[in-house]
DNA sequence: TAGAAAAGTTTCCTATAGGAAACTTTTGGG
DNA sequence: CCCAAAAGTTTCCTATAGGAAACTTTTCTA
C-alpha cells in the first residue's frame, strides 16, 4: 500500500530525479515487537495529536510518526523519551503481546526444572516466573558449579537487595566487606548487592542455591 | 558536545591531522540512564567476553563496546536484541539510575532453624534476617498446617508481590482469579498479593515453603 | 460542498547507530 | 621480560534515526 503510494509519488515529482531513497521499499523493516503501533494506541488513549505528543516527549512530529508507522526503530534515547513523555509502562514496550505483568491479579506458577536456563562457567542459573514481566523481585535457581574464588573475574554486584537460601549442598558466601561464610541446606542469606559477592560449592556435590533479587 | 566530535571530522577530512577522540575525559554523554554500565554489569555478571555477548545478541562487538561506555544510544531494535540475548529483565534497564540499597553493605546469615518464630494456627512462619531493617524483601519459611481451604477465613490478601517456593511437602495453591494449582518440592510460583490466596497442604506431612514478599 | 485549518505523512538532510577491521591493552606462558 | 593470544577499543564506512519543512489527508464550518 504504502509501496504504490510511493510509486506514484515518484512518478508525479516525475523525470529526473532518481534519488531512490532504500527504504520504502523494503518498508515495514520487520521490528520485532509491535512498538509503533502500541505507542499510537497509547497517544490515541489518551487523545493526543502528534503536535501535543511531540511537545510532551520533544521528539518531532515526523518521528513520532514514522515511529508509530514502524518505519523507524527508534533510539534508546528516544523510547526513554517517549515513556517518560507519555507516562508509558516499560514492559508493555517490550513483552511480546501476551506477556503480563505481576500486577493486577496475575500469577505464574514454574515447576520443578522448568525455568529458563541460563548457563556460564561458574553458575547455571534458572530463571523462574519468567511469563510474568515488570516483577518487583527475580527469583531464580542457580548450581554453583565454581570451586573456587578465583574463578570469577572479580565480585559480582549489581543494583538492589539479594536474598539467598541453599536448597542443596555446602557453599561458601564471600561478601565483600565480611568474613566468608560456610553454609549449608536450609541456610538463608540476605545482603546489599551492590557489596560485592560471590558464592562457591565446597561440597562434593554442585550446590543448589535459590536467589530472590530485586 | 556531539557537534563537536562533527567539527572535529570534518576537519580530520580537511585536513591530515587526526587528534584524538573528542569524548574521552569527563565527556561521557547524558544518556539518560546508564544503560551502558548496566548491561556491561550484567555481561560481566554472567562473565561473558563482548565476543560472547556478541555471539548471544547478534550484535557486534565494536557496537556493544560502544554500548557499555555510552559512546552510543541502542536502537530499541539492539535493546531488544540485548534484552533477549542476555536475559535482562526489562525493569532493570530503565528504573531510575540512582536507587540505593537500604542495607548499604551490610548482610544477615540466618542458620536453619534459627529465625524468628511466629505461629498462627493455619501457617507457622520462621522469619528470616530479621537482623536487618528497612528491607525491600521479606523472605520467611512456613510450615503450612492448614489441610482445607475451609481453615481459613477469608483469602489472604496484601500489598506488594509475592513469590514462594515449595521446599517439602505437597500443596495446594487456591488464588483468586486462578484454578487451584498443586505444587511440590522444588515447584515455585510468583503473584500479584493483592489478589486472594491460600495454601493448603495436600501431602502426608505438613508442608514446608519458602516465601519471599515486597 | 468549498475552503481553511488541523492532523498526519513524506521528503530531504544531517547526525549518529551499527558492523568490519585495524588498532591497543591486558593476560598468560616460556 | 618478551612474545603471543585474547579482550577490549577505535576507526572508518554505510545505513538509518531524527528534525524541519513541504506535502497530503482529514475534519470542521459556513
Amino acid at each position: 500500500m504504502s509501496e504504490q503510494a510511493h510509486f506514484l509519488r515518484k512518478e508525479k515529482e516525475a523525470v529526473i530525479i532518481q534519488r531512490k531513497k532504500t527504504q520504502s521499499g523494503a518498508g515495514a523493516a520487520m521490528e520485532p515487537l509491535q512498538l509503533g503501533k502500541r505507542v499510537k494506541a497509547i497517544r490515541l488513549g489518551k487523545s493526543l495529536t502528534l503536535e501535543e505528543a511531540s511537545q510532551l516527549t520533544g521528539l518531532a512530529r515526523s518521528t513520532l510518526s514514522k515511529i508509530e508507522n514502524e518505519q523507524i526503530s527508534p533510539t534508546f534515547a528516544a523510547v526513554t523519551k517517549l515513556v517518560n513523555g507519555l507516562g508509558i509502562d516499560i514492559p508493555q514496550l517490550f513483552s511480546p503481546a501476551g506477556r503480563k505483568g505481576a500486577t493486577g491479579g496475575r500469577r505464574d506458577i514454574t515447576l520443578k526444572g522448568t525455568g529458563t536456563l541460563h548457563p556460564t562457567p561458574t553458575y547455571e542459573h534458572e530463571l523462574l516466573a519468567t511469563e510474568l514481566s515488570g516483577k518487583k523481585m527475580i527469583p531464580y535457581k542457580t548450581t554453583i558449579c565454581a570451586r573456587s574464588f578465583e574463578e570469577y573475574q572479580d565480585w559480582i554486584r549489581h543494583e538492589g537487595e539479594e536474598f539467598m537460601l541453599v536448597l542443596s549442598g555446602k557453599v561458601r558466601l564471600y561478601t565483600e566487606f565480611y568474613q566468608p561464610a560456610d553454609m549449608e541446606e536450609g541456610d538463608s542469606a540476605y545482603y546489599d548487592a551492590s557489596m560485592g559477592h560471590v558464592v562457591i560449592s565446597t561440597g562434593k556435590e554442585d550446590a543448589r542455591i535459590l536467589w530472590v533479587t530485586t
